[in-house]
DNA sequence: GTCTATACGCCGATAGAC
DNA sequence: GTCTATCGGCGTATAGAC
């Protein structure tokens, strides 16, 4: 018989993550305190470092989490034609970029990863799979000829990440337009892979 | 008859912003601290803060003098058709990508400046340059005939910088080949404003 | 102009009572 | 499990001699 119940355990867990996540949006992992997090929380010190070993292992969580939902997203995909699929993926992926908050962590991430190796081995694993699965959309999509490509699918599907990553630097102009921006993303996506244009 | 030498005094400024540079590329730039950066330029603390008044200074200037070439690019491609002006600016505006280092910086420019607003503001005003500066090159490559607009010229100069954007994204991959993903941004771009593709 | 020394505050993490 | 109290260290920036 257990004294601690793990679900509770659980849920105080994501309590703090999800506390922690909105400060690294808006302020960054570093600027970020302890002190802050415990704050908003409503928590002591001596209670977060009972769940947590580091200030850092919190931020792993959060992504760890942000990267865990993609299997129910492709599971979803692969219930609709290929290209349909593909169009789905984009929107889903799209999402925390029309977001400022999503957006402001998506970066810290980035940020992050790229002096973390820990952290970059997982951002990376993760940009694998979705690629992979991609892939396999797009050369379903080909081989049913609802598109024509003139490059390999993997290519398709590695610059179909990319154009989702070129959607955040769209951000920092004032009179950005969400819709109208995802709209031109598949064009773009749409003309590149030889799809007919929507 | 001044005491100091304005050259001489420029010059140690950008010595310290050089090193202070790669710093910030690699460590990030709250992970960088002031006494990291005099050991690496050989200087004392007390010198750093008479050249600059706080460390977030030395950002700025770092920041400044990476967005001042742009006028020289851009006086460079309206010697050539629009078509090839815009080619030769997507291949500058390329460049830091395909260098780890100012990759780094990069990244660290963007995730210090979605928490400042005035770096927010320098950041937005130098990407509003460049993209009406490329506007104009595809509306003369348009009216010359060399490319088939469906979206406006201001919309095709935006989402080439997002394609830029996307070419940073795709540097998790570790089989990463810079000059073949320079060629298929090109490809995408092509098709998107209707160029022949080369 | 450049240095050494240091002020002064804050940070992540720990100790130990309850 | 949660708290309060606190440690040891480091960070930016300043003071003031040379």
């Amino acid at each position: 018989m257990r004294t601690v119940d793990p679900v509770k355990h659980a849920e105080k867990k994501r309590h703090i993550t999800d506390t922690a996540a909105g400060l690294f949006a808006t302020k960054g992992f570093d600027r970020t305190t302890v002190a802050d997090i415990c704050q908003a929380a409503g928590i002591s010190t001596g209670s977060l470092f009972h769940y947590f070993p580091t200030k850092r292992a919190i931020f792993r969580e959060i992504f760890e989490q942000d990267s865990a939902d993609n299997e129910a997203m492709f599971a979803q995909a692969r219930e609709l034609s290929p290209w349909d699929g593909v169009l789905l993926v984009v929107d889903r992926l799209s999402e925390p970029a029309l977001d400022r908050a999503l957006a402001g962590l998506v970066v810290e991430i980035v940020a992050q990863a790229s002096r973390d190796p820990e952290l970059w081995e997982l951002a990376a694993r993760n940009e694998r799979v979705v690629r992979d699965e991609l892939a396999v959309l797009f050369q379903r999509a080909h081989d049913a000829g609802q598109i024509a490509l003139s490059v390999s699918a993997t290519t398709a599907a590695s610059w179909t990440q990319g154009l989702v990553d070129g959607l955040y630097g769209r951000l920092v102009d004032p009179e950005f337009d969400a819709p109208e921006q995802v709209v031109t993303l598949r064009l773009i996506l749409s003309r590149f892979v030889g799809a007919e244009a929507r």
